[in-house]
DNA sequence: AACTTTGGCGAGCGGG
DNA sequence: CCCGCTCGCCAA
């Protein structure tokens, strides 16, 4: 390899990369003229006890001296730094039952990487990795499962600002074919220090890892930031996606179409459209072999100009750069980069955290409470409806209560019996010892309110909070960066990326408090965060009703409230945040106060439906006024499913966006429906209309079917099935993978399941109608004209006895309303005698 | 390897 | 017909 290694002086470069070989730390950089540095570091084991421990234990001084798995020790402000021979030792002594936890000596830190610990410790920035696109195209013959004997027929990269695109293509089957095409590669791929590609760590990595391997090369694998673009995609761009339409597939064509647009044609993607293409197209020669590598350099553009487009990968470097963690997959992951960071603050305040033990299996892991939901108190089509919200809820809770490991005290729990209606009255014992302020833990049944607080203490500042104000304070710095240069300048876009990635870090350190793969999880202080919210938004709730506000539906940091103008809630929310709340974080023993209600928008028309399913018309959004272009707001409904199929996202739509632009007549509504149901029952119907797809939460041999009472195995998901069926196919059924399929016929037992890879047109529409359209938009007017009978138009499969069904399908015994068919639930109300039950004119 | 959390809805299945 | 269960997706 063309890199130079030095001894290190002067000062300390940014590094790419760094990774663990044996004795060493080989950290990467690149010096002015772009030439890849390497530097040697010894490789330390380290993990802390605290010096106190040594005047409890006098024998530890020479039980650490003596010990042959020890190297060495050495006093670090309140702690003892301990190494050792081998990472494995440092661990096995931190056991939950080894001999520190014998002697009730906390160990920390004995789990941290190494190459983690040397970032740490030598203060270690990150530079900006060059970066590149990857595809390969593989021997298709093969099944998924066997992708470590897949052959390389070609390979693309393409630089990240598309000005160099190289590609190899194999010469010859044989070894010293794909030998050569390897080390083209790696010829190619030394120029950069980050390589992405679209599923790389499920295919395109391991198969490069295999078949160097396979045709006996060896390349230090480790040199490269291996970022799989999917899944760092999903977590930082996934959010911006409006309907389920760009939620059914995240294969990169379909990604590709929805980012940049409709005018990108899709190249017929191998292997999945005409059966196995890519060993033919190779063997083929000539200009099919040509075309082989114009798909797979096309892929590896994809890819390119969707990062031009999201910059989600630049979102990764920033959340990576601010957080001391090299940008590859796993730095996308929040207790990896938060992890980063929290040692990094650690070390400057000498503090040292707990060794992180492997967790249970999940089924014997306790849960902790979450936040509250409340049952809207009404449904149906609404008027000016105001939304509050807390600004950045959790991480404020954090900040207010001062809630960080080293900050909390002893539980504190007080019983009260009092009667329920008197439960939300404060507690009137609620003395909050000096120098601590108490997160409100509230369960009340029958009789008995229980209190179980845990206290924190006010001073210092702990660690989680200053992390939090940190961040905040870095998204604001990057925000007001921003305002100084014009949109879209490549100024503003830096800028606006290290505001997102603030904001990120910021969002994502609740979820380290509560997660069981961090060393900072504690159950206790994740549950006191989310039930300072619950009492938060409670107590807002109450407030409210005392000043005529109503509030009819709240969602852990938000509520909808009613019965007010938009001055009166204005002011409400104003007197929360000047009054309200300083006065009862106060009587908790709070003495920071960060919590901040936000007037964020109000409704014109909502239509609520239920508990996280609604959809409204703005009628103002953070102090705009909406106008006619403003699109409506749609949550937890059909429409925003990638596993439904598109006719109900579509149907659904329709009717809410006519609901929603003031159409209130439930006849106009019945013509929709019937026109849908013709549609559906007669009309053409393409396989995206009727397609399901689902993800598998798990690998296929982990769905254990249940065995029935008659000693028959119960069905597996329809989903699980189909995958099944692709398994022997040799498709990919891995984890996550999601399955698109439709149904062929549910009036048989078991119904007929299809991969819809087997499309033919054969699909079954009255369950289509019945099962899969009609019911997500019944439930939108059963809401909006509860008085009306909607279930009528849900029943469309003839009968089996019902005489003989032929020609159209609108048959009688299609048509047919059997009273049977109506579903009680959705009609909310009871019909009106003789009343208008819609005997419309098709009928 | 794949793991931020809990709360909640609806589809599908099976049993009473 | 209702209920309880699992599953997957979505809200926050």
């Amino acid at each position: 390899m063309r890199s130079r290694s030095v001894v290190r002086t002067g000062t300390r470069p940014k590094y790419i990369n760094a990774f663990w070989a044996g004795s060493n730390i080989i950290l990467l950089s690149r010096d002015e003229g772009g030439e890849l540095v390497r530097e040697i570091a010894p490789v330390e084991h380290a993990s802390f006890i605290r010096k106190a421990a040594f005047d409890k234990h006098p024998e530890l001084r020479s039980v650490i001296e003596s010990s042959r798995y020890i190297t060495g020790w050495r006093e670090e402000g309140e702690f003892i730094r301990i190494q050792w021979t081998l990472r494995e030792k440092a661990i096995a002594a931190a056991e939950k039952d080894g001999w520190f936890a014998q002697h009730g000596i906390d160990v920390f830190e004995a789990d941290v990487d190494p190459v983690r610990r040397y970032i740490t410790d030598n203060r270690i920035e990150i530079a900006r990795p060059l970066r590149c696109y990857l595809d390969l195209e593989t021997d298709d013959r093969l099944p998924f499962s066997q992708l470590t004997q897949m052959t390389i027929l070609c390979w693309a990269v393409v630089s990240e600002d598309g000005t160099r695109k190289m590609t190899g293509v194999l010469s010859e089957e044989s070894t010293e074919g794909e030998r050569t095409l390897l080390k083209g590669l790696f010829e190619e791929l030394r120029r950069y220090d980050q390589v992405c590609a679209w599923n790389g760590d499920r295919f395109d990595f391991k198969v490069i890892a295999a078949r160097l391997a396979a045709v006996g090369l060896a390349v230090e694998m480790r040199r490269w930031l291996w970022t799989d673009h999917l899944p760092v995609f999903e977590r930082f761009n996934m959010n911006s996606a409006e309907s389920g339409e760009e939620k059914q597939s995240m294969s990169l064509g379909s990604v590709a179409a929805a980012v940049l647009g409709p005018d990108e044609k899709k190249l017929v993607k191998l292997g999945e459209v005409g059966g196995k293409r890519t060993y033919a197209m190779w063997k083929a020669g000539g200009e099919e072999r040509d075309n082989l590598v114009v798909y797979c350099l096309d892929d590896a553009d994809k890819e390119r100009r969707i990062e031009d487009k999201t910059g989600c990968l630049e979102t990764l470097f920033a959340v990576a750069q601010a957080t001391h963690t090299f940008p590859d997959t796993r730095g996308a992951d929040p207790v990896k980069f938060v992890e980063g960071y929290l040692l990094w603050m650690g070390a400057e305040r000498g503090m040292h955290f707990p060794t992180w033990h492997p967790p249970p299996p999940s089924e014997e892991r306790e849960k902790y409470r979450g936040a509250w939901v409340m049952e809207p108190t009404r449904t149906g089509i609404l008027r000016d409806v105001h939304v509050a919200d807390f600004a950045r809820l959790y991480p404020s809770i954090i900040i207010t209560w001062n809630m960080s490991l080293e900050t909390m005290g002893e539980p504190w729990s007080l019983e009260k019996r009092q009667p329920t209606y008197l439960a939300h009255l404060p507690s009137g014992t609620n003395e909050v010892p000096v120098g601590y302020c108490a997160a409100p833990n509230i369960t009340v049944d029958e009789i008995l309110t229980v209190y179980d607080s845990v206290l924190f203490r006010n001073e210092p500042e702990g660690i989680l909070p200053a992390m939090c104000i940190e961040f905040i304070r870095m998204r604001s710095y990057w925000d007001d960066e921003k305002k100084k240069h014009p949109p879209g300048s490549p100024l503003w876009v830096d800028a606006n990326r290290r505001a997102a990635a603030f904001k990120i870090c910021v969002n994502s350190v609740y979820g380290v408090a509560g997660s069981i793969w961090s060393r900072f999880f504690n159950k206790q202080l994740a549950e006191s965060v989310t039930q300072a919210g619950v009492w938060l938004i409670q107590k807002t709730i109450e407030a409210g009703e005392t000043r005529r506000i109503r509030t009819i539906y709240g969602d852990t940091d938000s509520t909808f409230s009613m019965g007010v103008g938009e001055t009166e809630f204005a002011e409400f929310v104003k007197w929360c945040n000047a009054d309200l709340y300083p006065r009862i974080l106060k009587e908790r023993g709070c003495t920071r106060n960060a919590i901040s209600l936000a007037y964020e928008k109000a409704f014109d028309f909502l239509v609520m439906l239920g508990k996280k399913r609604y959809a409204g018309k703005y009628l103002h959004y953070k102090g705009k006024r909406a106008d006619a272009s403003s699109k409506p707001e749609i949550k937890g409904l059909e429409f925003k499913r990638g596993d439904v199929a598109r006719l109900a996202r579509q149907m659904q739509s329709d009717v809410i966006n006519l609901l929603l632009a003031g159409k209130h007549e439930p006849q106009f509504y019945e013509d929709v429906v019937m026109a849908y149901r013709k549609r559906v029952l007669e009309g053409q119907l393409e396989l995206a209309d009727v397609k399901l797809a689902k993800g598998l939460s798990k690998s296929l041999r982990e769905y254990i079917p249940k065995i029935k009472k008659d000693g028959e195995a119960s069905a597996l998901p329809p989903h699980v099935i189909v995958a099944k069926e692709l398994a022997k196919r040799g498709r990919d059924v891995g984890q996550g993978i999601r399955i698109e399929y439709y149904v062929r016929d549910a009036s048989t037992d078991p119904p007929i399941y299809a991969a819809a890879e087997d499309w033919k047109g054969d699909v079954d529409r009255y369950h289509v109608w019945e099962n899969q359209v009609y019911p997500a938009t019944l439930r939108v007017l059963a809401t909006a004209f509860p008085r009306h009978d909607w279930a009528k138009f849900e029943r469309a499969r003839p009968k089996k006895d019902g005489g003989t069904a032929s020609g159209t399908l609108f048959t009688k015994a299609a048509l047919a309303v059997p009273v049977g068919a109506r579903d009680k639930r959705v009609v909310v109300a009871a019909k009106k005698p003789g009343g208008s039950t819609g005997q419309g004119s098709l009928f």
